[in-house]
DNA sequence: CTTACGTTGGACTT
DNA sequence: AAGTCCAACGTAAG
């Protein structure tokens, strides 16, 4: 019988260490064994991919490539520019292959094309093994049954189903040698894919980088591809990939035992830079640099060490592995709903709420098109100026362009950013943030992206819409003195630590001292030499009022995505003109216009606040009769919880 | 039915 | 630093 010649296809699992697919590869004893990677039409086409992410991914590849060739100088990683569903079969057969390896993936997008490619391999004779998923704790197909096949929607009901799973499989070795590969010449051209819809197109500045240097790269020895050969400008993140990279730093995390057994997360700064206050494992995680599980009894075994020495440990869902089990939830809760995860559109999960900034959904498939529907200038504007952080909020201004520049933003960062596009202040859409992070962020990574920004927006896994993070008390709370805005906003380096986070309240003497104009949208650089920050797109308190009020209602409306209200479009019938979608100006409930009057009223610069008064309207909806009776039986109840929401004793 | 709790709010008082 | 209130969500356990 010949020996097996294998096809290793490295996807979500950049590294050499705790890999059992790999291992299951080299369990066949090959003859040979090609490590390849290749170009994946979705990926490019239809995923935001910013250059940031690439470059990560980019170093990734190297570093893998780099330790195959320690462990056999005649191989390395093959990487093949075309994508996997029409490289594969013809490769099968240049390469003689006989047993195609690759780890299990639960992303919407990657069943799909694992299951195209799984057929085509069976057409061609090539046996197929899928090793088991290891971007995640558990199986989240396995968690997922145990789940009663629902999504998991809260960190107790993983840790349940999780249990019911079995234990987390400890890591296994890193192999101390490689087959090599045979011969690796191909006898046929390249293929390039249905570029349509090409989501990407306006973040590149050559749609052609990606393919014309031919399927084994320009010097034609599969080499891992550069930034400029994709066409793409150079990253400007400092941070970088690679397994190596990470478990060097790893080892320093783990050296510190006080700091790894007793991690609370909500005790970490979003405002700390060099150093941040955690330790950006996320995108190792990601592109699987670093192994979940290898990270999680690392971490675990120290956890235990410090318990048998009667010293403090910090348990779920605050420590490290908390963390780690929230990936699991996001990905089980994907595994349950495949696309419609990342959409509110047939969503059985997702609260229906009127955003700003609809997504469009092709009728045919039920999926949303990356496009949206701009039902508002002015939200547009808001959208644009949330993104290029000129909102005139230096705090979230501050972490916009930090993400932009940098690609990662601490975790509470993220929060108090997509409180502010969505639940509260502007009302727009979280499908729209989740864009932008989904271009922007080096770890993004789908299933958690999309679960914090439904988290965030209090569509799904989150309902306390009334805790609102402010974007000037939240910031000041972790860092009083502004350092990550004068870092980050260096047009406000100079300015005062009283108005640091509300620059539009300083004297203009103060501006001109701090060599910084207060004034207009964001649209003007500077005025005569001097550098301008924009004034604050809207009255903070206006707007969280505008936001909570129709957020509560659409609450009382009780849709989900999956309604067919919401499917047919009539879901409109339910919310009448001004419930629809508050708009400027529109303030419903019995607040009124709270909090717009200025209480300190010194200034004298709120003369252009970007809210004009206007007579309040009540903020009724027509609510159907089961739906008023809901919310109807809820006030009785109410009254009774005093202090139902405050914080949890903590020892 | 009631009550407790939920990864990480804010403003104010003591 | 800790406690209280704010206005009040869903879910699960009792």
């Amino acid at each position: 019988m010949p020996q097996p010649r294998v096809l290793y296809w490295f996807r979500t699992d950049l590294r050499l260490h705790d890999s059992p697919a790999l291992k299951a590869a080299l369990d066949l004893k090959p003859e040979v064994l090609y490590p390849i990677w290749c170009w994946d039409s979705h990926y490019v086409y239809r995923a935001r991919v910013g250059n940031n992410r690439w470059q990560f991914q980019i170093d990734c590849m190297n570093d893998v490539s780099s330790t195959i060739t320690k462990l056999n100088d005649k191989s390395k990683l093959f990487v093949l520019r075309e994508p996997a569903v029409t490289l594969l079969p013809k490769l099968f057969k240049a390469w003689k292959i006989t047993h195609l390896v690759f780890e299990k993936d639960t992303d919407a997008y990657a069943k799909e094309r694992d299951e195209q490619v799984t057929a085509s391999a069976e057409k061609a004779g090539v046996k197929v093994i899928v090793g088991p998923q290891s971007r995640t704790l558990w199986d989240s197909d396995e968690v997922l049954k145990a789940h009663g096949g629902k999504p998991t929607m809260s960190i107790t009901q993983l840790q349940a189903a999780g249990a019911k799973v079995g234990a987390i499989a400890r890591p296994i070795e890193t192999p101390k040698g490689l087959p090599g590969p045979g011969d690796v010449s191909l006898d046929f051209d390249q293929e390039r894919p249905d570029g349509k819809p090409d989501i990407n197109e306006k973040y590149r500045e050559s749609d052609e980088g990606t393919y014309s240097s031919g399927i084994a790269g320009p010097e034609s020895n599969y080499s891992v591809p550069t930034l400029e050969e994709l066409g793409m400008r150079p990253a400007t993140t400092p941070h970088r990939g690679g397994e190596s990279v990470i478990l060097d730093k790893l080892e320093k995390i783990l050296a510190d035992e006080e700091y790894t057994g007793t991690f609370e997360k909500p005790k970490t700064s979003p405002a700390a830079f060099e150093p941040q206050s955690t330790f950006l494992t996320s995108p190792y995680l990601h592109f699987g640099a670093l192994s979940a599980r290898y990270f999680y009894h690392r971490v675990e075994d120290i956890v235990e060490k410090r318990r048998k020495e009667k010293k403090a440990v910090s348990v779920p869902p605050t420590s490290l592995t908390g963390q780690l089990l929230f990936r699991d939830m996001y990905f089980v809760a994907q595994a349950a709903m495949g696309y419609s995860f990342g959409q509110t559109y047939n969503n059985s999960h997702c609260r229906f709420i009127p955003w700003h900034l609809p997504s469009k959904v092709d009728l045919k498939t039920g999926l949303i098109t990356g496009e949206y529907e701009v039902d508002d200038e002015a939200k547009e504007k808001e959208f644009q100026r949330w993104r290029e952080g000129k909102t005139g909020f230096p705090w979230i201004d501050a972490i916009m362009r930090q993400l932009k520049h940098e690609g990662w933003i601490h975790h509470l960062a993220r929060h108090a950013v997509a409180c502010f596009l969505t639940r509260g202040g502007c009302y727009i859409s979280w499908e729209r943030g989740a864009e932008v992070f989904e271009e922007w962020l080096v770890d993004h990574e789908a299933a958690c992206n999309i679960g914090n920004w439904q988290w965030l927006s209090c569509t799904a896994f989150y309902s306390q819409f009334y805790r609102c993070y402010s974007p000037v008390a939240f910031g000041k709370k972790w860092d009083d003195n502004g350092e990550l805005i004068r870092k980050y906003v260096p047009e406000l380096r100079d300015m005062p630590k009283k108005y640091i986070y509300e620059p539009h309240k300083a004297p203009l003497q103060d501006q001109k001292k701090a060599g910084v104009v207060i004034k207009g949208d964001g649209s003007e650089g500077e005025v005569d030499g001097v550098p301008v920050y924009p004034k604050p797109m809207f009255d903070f308190n206006t707007q969280r009022e505008i936001c909570i009020q129709g957020i509560k209602n659409a609450y009382r409306v009780g849709l989900h995505g999956n309604d067919p209200k919401v499917l047919d479009g009539s879901w409109k019938e339910l919310f009448s003109d001004d419930a629809a979608g508050p708009t400027e100006g529109k303030v419903g409930g019995p607040g009124g216009m709270l909090g717009f009057e200025d209480a300190e009223g010194t200034d004298g610069h709120h003369e252009e606040s970007a809210t004009p008064k206007r007579s309040s309207r009540r903020n009724v909806p027509k609510v159907s009769p089961e739906a008023s009776r809901k919310g109807h039986k809820r006030e009785h109840s109410q009254g009774t919880l005093d202090g139902a929401f405050g914080k949890k004793a903590k020892s």
